[in-house]
DNA sequence: ATGCTGACTATGT
DNA sequence: TACATAGCCAGCA
């Protein structure tokens, strides 16, 4: 199996499984942007597509740490009812991400360089 | 091939 | 800061 940049594998055919593994590679304790995926996993703009992959990911979650994915502006987008909103939130906090007093994590504290933890 | 959808983002007001 | 709009692009029917 042919692999590159983080072990990530690059034959793989859907994008999902190439979503996963970059969510796999944001550290505990940080966060990354839906674009921020999209766009080291090699689908340019397809940001949406990386919230649509992880909707689609198994309850097991596969250990991909999908509560690590915010919205650009920092907060946890919202899915609908009985939403796992507040299950994101509470993992988050639990590994050191701080949300203010209007839900938001400062991405330039909290925020994934896409290289490694700071 | 075509059109619709979505856990998005950048930009303007 | 908040809301509205347009642009995005892979999946799926």
């Amino acid at each position: 199996m042919p692999k590159a940049r983080g072990g990530v594998d690059v034959k793989t055919a859907g994008s999902y499984e190439r979503i996963w593994a970059v969510v796999r590679r944001i550290p505990a304790g940080r966060v990354a942007t839906y674009g921020q995926v999209a766009r080291i996993a090699g689908l340019g703009g397809a940001a949406r597509l990386v919230g649509y992959a992880l909707h689609a990911l198994p309850e097991k979650g596969h250990g991909v740490p999908w509560q690590r994915v915010i919205n650009s502006q920092g907060r946890i987008s919202q899915r609908g009812l009985g939403g796992p909103e507040e299950v994101q939130r509470r993992l988050l906090e639990r590994e050191g991400v701080h949300f203010d007093l209007r839900d938001r994590v400062d991405l330039a504290r909290f925020g994934w360089t896409g290289r490694r933890a700071q």
